[in-house]
RNA sequence: GGGUCGGUAGCUCAGUCGGCAGAGCAGCAGACUUUUAAUCUGUGGGUCGCGGGUUCGAUUCCCGCCCGACUCACCA
């Protein structure tokens, strides 16, 4: 294959698309790649390795929050990387911005160092820069000062980069690390690293990045490039590191109270555990297909049956549905069953965990999430109690339905004629009054509201209420009019359950779509005995939006579904020469 | 699937009531020994999403398509 600096147009790959489409700036980047490769330099070294990062540099120096320019800094020389986001050359010396893993540390710790200042009587310093700043003179070296700024290996913008040097504050008092400064370089490399130059290219970065200022703003490109989106926005690593937070806090929530965490299958056989359309596959050597799982639920209840009495599952379930801003095919779920245990139970061990998740995350119970109708920052709190209100209730509440027609399918369906909403003509009362429900309470739902107690109907593996046996021991938690959580005693009467299946059965054979499976082998199971268990089912991917601030699911999901990018996916990037290529064409 | 809006330089965007395509940043050349989105001078860079139509002429108007955002439907 040809050097990709070179910019005569490249014969197609054999397999149907060239490496890497070209700009004028790309072209100049992949230059500079072999011009260090003609200099006898290795271009894509791997013998550099940082000793501090750039939340340490700032941490070094909090001793000295003034600022100061000695020609020689006490304590050792350190060895730092990172992309290049700023290049500021002034005369003889440069200042480079670089930021590492520690972006989001630093950006804290400006915060704090200015706490300090304010507290030494020194002004606050600019804070909102995730970068750390390197510091370099031309007389400390010349020779690499004019490799490394001018002619035909000049760093750009995107390039990562490994400097040697020592700590420092620059005049105006900005934690640097001063690049060359240093009276002991025989003890920083050894090997076959002696004598390299204390500013390296570690990797050139050959693509633009985007602007400075204004960033990467297209959404489209932020989801289908997150490396871009990552480089480029300090928010969407906060919530990268938001959302492990969470993740790292359900474990430890869990691990503490005597939960064991396990994995069940994410391939089945029958549909189960929810109410999806599933995405099916197909097994070859077994000739079968396969669906990729809606819910663990079944598998996990078999497990209680088996004497694990306490068990979670954080994994992904899958739904073939419609895409929205709270709805993604894959999403994360967890799920927990805990024996001798009642939904009223579980309330309050969820409410235990939402507020401590939102004190991990946030720092406080209280947080703000989206905006009041008018336009104020909305504020919710996790400080439990949660509030808590029946379907029933809410039904009189917020659907304007009398109490004695709660179970009146005729009078709720008028209901929801005159709130124009439509409900399927074949929708027995269970599901009219869900409908109704979700459609006149939600919008209220905006403070932590556990729903419960749910109609049979629409609940085919919970317990039935012991005072009413046409409604079931369930809740739901909303908020921010979003459903967060679902759970419930379990069904754990055999028989009871073996009817559900086939009236789910009957469903299906009248066209309803979301329907489960018979699971014989799950009856089975209850037919050994569960204990008397609960479980809850934890919508992770919206708690991440919640303690995020963000609206939208594809936000707090890495790598959220798109379509595919034709050109990209399908292997068929062109064979672009720009039309400057000076023999193109 | 429906509705609305959008796709213009590497990025963020403006613009063309049909007549040589614009800015800022990034790039290139230069100045500057403590900057913070550095500043200043000069300068190169475009399949105006794709295809067709109308027209002397289409990035602009029309039709179709692709892609996206929002929204409704769907969906615990």
């Amino acid at each position: 294959m040809a050097r990709l600096g070179d910019p005569r147009p490249q014969p197609a790959d054999p397999r149907g698309f060239s490496m890497l489409e070209r700009n004028e700036m790309m072209r100049q980047r992949l230059a500079k790649i072999d011009a260090a490769r003609t200099a006898g330099e290795i271009p894509y070294p791997n013998d550099f390795q940082p000793t501090h990062t750039g939340a340490d540099l700032m941490r070094a120096l909090f001793a000295h929050l003034e600022s100061h320019n000695p020609d020689r800094t006490p304590g050792p020389a350190v060895r730092m990387a990172g992309r290049v986001m700023a290049v500021n050359i002034k005369g003889k010396v440069a200042f480079l911005r670089l930021r590492d893993r520690s972006g989001p540390e630093v950006l804290r710790l400006r915060k704090e160092e200015n706490a300090l200042r304010v507290a030494a009587g020194l002004e606050p310093r600019e804070e909102g820069a995730s970068t750390f700043q390197v510091f370099f003179q031309r007389n400390e070296d010349e020779v690499l000062w004019d490799q490394m700024f001018k002619g035909d290996r000049a760093i750009d913008l995107g390039d990562i980069l490994g400097v040697v040097g020592r700590p420092f504050r620059t005049q105006t008092g900005e934690p640097s690390l001063r690049a060359c400064l240093t009276d002991d370089a025989g003890a920083l490399f050894s090997g076959e690293q002696a004598g390299a130059a204390c500013v390296r290219v570690l990797t050139k970065g050959v693509r633009p990045l985007p602007e400075k200022y204004h960033g990467l703003q297209d959404k489209e490109t932020r989801f289908r490039q997150r490396y871009v989106d990552l480089i480029m926005n300090d928010d969407t690593r906060e919530i990268v590191r938001r959302r492990a937070l969470v993740v790292r806090g359900l474990r430890a929530f869990f691990d503490s109270r005597d939960y064991l965490e396990v994995e069940t299958p994410m391939m089945h056989t029958l549909l189960g555990g929810a109410a999806a359309r599933p995405f099916t596959t197909h097994h070859n050597a077994l000739d079968m297909p396969l669906y990729l799982r809606i819910a663990p639920e079944l598998h996990l209840k078999r497990l209680v049956v088996g004497g694990l009495e306490r068990v979670y599952e954080l994994n992904r379930n899958f739904r073939n549905e419609g895409l929205s801003q709270r709805h993604n095919p894959e999403f994360t779920m967890l799920e927990f069953y805990r024996a001798y245990a009642t939904y009223h139970d579980l309330m309050d061990e969820v409410e235990t965990l939402f507020a401590k998740l939102a004190v991990d995350v946030t720092g406080s119970p209280d947080l703000v999430y989206g905006t009041n109708p008018d336009g104020t920052p909305r504020q919710i709190s996790f400080r439990a109690p949660f509030a808590r209100v029946t379907v029933h209730e809410g039904l009189q509440r917020w659907a304007g339905v009398a109490a004695d027609d709660v179970n009146d399918v005729v009078a709720l369906r008028k209901r929801a004629d005159a709130l124009d909403l439509y409900i399927d003509p074949k929708a027995g009362l269970g599901k009219v009054q869900m409908d109704l429900f979700e459609h006149a309470a939600e919008p209220h739902l905006i403070q932590p509201t556990f729903v419960m107690d749910f109609p049979a109907e629409v609940s085919p593996l919970s317990r039935r209420k012991d005072s009413d046996p046409t409604l079931v021991d369930r809740f739901e938690l909303y908020v921010a009019g979003m459903e967060i959580s679902n759970a419930f005693s379990e069904l754990n009467d055999p028989v009871d359950q073996f009817e559900r299946f086939e009236a789910q059965l009957a469903q299906k054979a009248q066209g309803a779509e979301e329907t489960m499976d018979m699971d014989l082998d799950y009856v089975r199971a209850l037919e050994y005995g569960l204990p008397p268990t609960a479980g809850c089912g934890i919508g992770v991917d919206r708690l991440v939006m919640l303690l995020t601030n963000t609206e939208s699911i594809r936000e707090v999901i890495l790598f959220p579904h798109m379509r595919p990018e034709n050109r990209v996916d399908a292997g068929q990037i062109a064979d672009v020469v720009a039309p400057d290529s000076p023999e193109g064409a």
